[in-house]
RNA sequence: CGCGGGGUAGAGCAGUCCGGUAGCUCGUCAGGCUCAUAACCUGAAGGUCGGAGGUUCAAAUCCUUCCCCCGCAA
């Protein structure tokens, strides 16, 4: 039987801790990888220090040959990848664009292993997309390569269930080994997979968008559970933030404390409140501990509070600019000149 | 040499400019009050102030140097 086919010399191109594990379950399963394709290290971090990516280090350590180039746009670049004579390229979060002539190349192709079910979730940030609009089942996407971004026709996918807790940095985990095993389950029965391939649907489209240091600034006057979902895509990198006192304070968790309430009907053993929440003007708002009256009975809420434009939220897990990462709670117990303040 | 913040009790912070008793909010432990409480009151334990030198009668604080943590930017 003709299952392992001739797919001893892969080429892998990618750069994250994602593409990573997939490149670990490669070799693992005893592919032979001749090359690693990565982006170059560079500048980067304190000091602007030369970072070699997580893939560099690791095929470094394993002994394969290493590529950085910056493009495939000159003739030298692709022929260097023509002289390889791989059989197959297999890529996962590499961050370049693979030109036309480069996906011809390899005799069986560009396979691309992709953070969703395509052909929801197109682009560059497929994961936080995911959360963000609450979607409740992801997964991972094996397919053939083409010109366009992410439009290739569907080898295999494989889901998975997204629970209210989950982060991006945690989902993207389970997600990535999702990914390692469905493309070692490919690459050993690579030509039935590039057979079986088949073209995705045009109706289902979506596309997630390119994440900017904007889009992870909470807007306040959302609600509590919408907030909560934006701080959850967002963490760990870059992390969702806001504004207090002129300082940037980013959130990793936060959980809905109170989906709904009625701004008049509470009262702090801090401060009194009440001329503020008149004006409408409490999304925002830090307390450390309040009591509310819900209907008839009173709640007590311990921790970091946020008020949103519905809702109050908890927040867990903060940073100050500068600042270790910490609970909620030690944070506001050691800023009490914040509690009061209203962020932005 | 990219810009910047920080290291003080188990946690989070103030005090540092201008040297002179180690402080705050919590937590922990013990007791009290209350119908009751994530509320309140009383008391206790817990620190070689990141390390090493130096100046000084005296250093958390001033000088020199080293180590560690973090934000921005890329």
């Amino acid at each position: 039987m003709k299952s392992v086919n001739n797919v001893d010399s892969i080429v892998f191109m990618g750069t994250s801790d994602f593409s990573l594990k997939a490149l670990v379950a490669i070799r693992e399963a005893g592919f032979n990888v001749v090359r690693v394709y990565t982006q170059t290290p560079k500048p980067a971090g304190r000091g602007y220090a030369i970072q070699k990516s997580v893939v560099y280090k690791y095929a470094e350590a394993s002994g394969i040959p290493i590529h950085c180039p910056k493009n495939f746009k000159s003739v030298e670049e692709v022929e260097r990848f023509r002289s390889i004579g791989a059989n197959v390229a297999v890529v996962a979060a590499y961050g370049l664009i693979i030109p036309q002539v480069l996906l011809d190349i390899p005799p069986r192709g560009f396979i691309n292993i992709h953070a969703s079910k395509l052909p929801r979730w197109r682009g560059a940030a497929p994961i936080p997309a995911a959360i963000l609009a609450g979607d409740t089942v992801t997964g991972i996407t094996i397919m053939k390569m083409d010109a366009g971004v992410d439009t290739g026709d569907i080898i295999t996918m494989g889901d998975l269930y997204i629970n209210p807790e989950m982060s991006s940095g945690q989902l993207s985990q389970e997600l990535s080994d999702l990914g390692a095993a469905k493309i070692v389950e490919t690459l050993k029965k690579l030509d039935f997979s590039l057979l079986s391939a088949r073209k995705q649907s045009e109706k289902d489209v979506t596309y997630a968008p390119k994440i900017t240091k904007e889009s992870c600034r909470i807007d306040w006057m959302h609600s509590a559970e919408d907030i909560r979902r934006t701080i959850k895509a967002f963490s760990p990198e870059p992390g969702a933030w806001t504004e207090i006192k002129g300082h940037r304070l980013k959130i990793f968790d936060a959980e809905v404390a109170v989906a709904e309430i009625d701004k008049n009907d509470y009262e702090s053993r801090n401060l009194c409140h009440s001329e503020i929440l008149h004006e409408n003007s409490a999304a925002g708002l830090i307390l450390d501990a309040a009591k509310f009256f819900c209907v008839d009975k009173p709640v007590h809420l311990s921790g970091m509070l946020a008020f949103c434009g519905k809702g109050v939220l908890r927040l867990l897990d903060v940073q100050l600019a500068g600042k270790k990462r910490m609970s909620g709670d030690a944070f506001i117990r050691g800023r009490r000149d914040l509690v009061g303040q209203v962020a932005g």
